[in-house]
DNA sequence: AAACTATACGGAGGATGCCTCCACTTCACA
DNA sequence: TGTGAAGTGGAGGCATCCTCCGTATAGTTT
């Protein structure tokens, strides 16, 4: 299940190790202090020189996508499971919550993610795109069913939902978002 | 209209004018590269020493409020003039709405101005507060004549409009974002 | 097992931006 | 015109970014 790209060569095994170490490195510095965590503390971290970890990760967002791949992965099983549920509507709106409080714990992910589709190829790519399919498949029952109106665009819902967890990032308040939330799940209602 | 804060003692003159011009080269600035320029950058602009700009706006975010503030008056008049409006729900909407142009056009201002409102006695907190006054009318208004559901929390909606803004910003995309605006007053609707 | 080479490592260092501090300048008022 | 309060400006300390390239090593070949 976790994504490999299977189109470049594999790496060198020092190389995979430490590669490895310095997303296992980021997970944590991110976790304790977000998106914008210095790069040389993630690398001091995980015991790799700055220059090692800028040539597994050119950028910043590449970082951040291989820290949250697996979430995204989370993400996808559970639209798969979700999918065969009695109630498509409220299969829907659980996956948007879970997909909510993802966002909740790794704010930062943020803009990172939704962009990580434009470069294909990636297995941050792929993914994501596994993820929007699964996803699919729940909105479209849900339409069928006839809970959720059917000129609801899907990546207009996930962006929504982000935004409430952008929004929220600062300061957060949980009642507020559940709010916000709950007035997204009322808008796509039929 | 424009909001001064009268319990501060006045600026000398030239000091006022320094001031002036470094909001003026910030607006340009920030329209054309967003709300991370980099300061000494609008310094130079204004033809200020850094030193001058960091006496006028401590943080970053206090130079983004005073280049924000004379939008959110025209926000307030926008709000005061809509609610005389005949159909109080569509006036709701349409001010909405221009709050979510002026958002697409300033995105920067993001979590800027939404945090104005806590430091009390700034010309900022003032203007916000009276922004929501007007907000909170045109709310109550479009409630009262039930067109939108009683239990909506303007904060949550406005937040959400900001989230919009705030989604939309690396990838502007005007149909996407009306469709989830759309989606958004759906959602409030009774 | 020794030699070889593509691959990978690491950190010094240049560039940029943040923000503070304080010696100097200017305004405004008497 | 003199004086002090208010304001100015930019050097400099610090953090982070990212590149570059000499050095090290995994994996292969003989």
């Amino acid at each position: 299940m976790t994504a490999v790209d299977a189109t470049a060569k594999p790496l060198r095994s020092d190389a995979r190790r430490n590669r490895d170490k310095i997303v296992a490195a980021a997970r944590v510095a991110v976790a304790a202090a977000g998106g914008d965590t210095a790069l040389e503390d993630v690398a001091r971290a995980a015991g790799v020189g700055i220059g090692t970890l800028y040539r597994h990760f050119p950028t910043r967002t590449d970082l951040l996508e291989a820290v949250f791949l697996e979430e995204i992965d989370a993400l996808t099983t559970q639209a798969e499971r979700l999918a065969a549920a009695d109630e498509p509507g409220s299969a829907l709106e659980a996956w948007l919550r879970a997909n909510l409080e993802f966002g909740s714990r790794g704010q930062c992910l943020g803009s990172s993610v939704l962009t990580a589709k434009k470069t294909e190829g990636t297995p941050a790519n792929a993914a994501y795109g596994r993820m929007r399919e699964a996803a699919a498949v729940l909105l479209a029952r849900a339409q069928a069913s006839g809970a959720v109106r059917a000129d609801i665009d899907l990546t207009d819902v996930m962006r929504l939902v982000h935004g409430i967890v952008l929004v929220n990032a600062s300061a957060p308040d949980p009642e507020r978002q559940a709010r916000m939330f709950d007035l997204v799940v009322a808008g796509i209602r039929t």
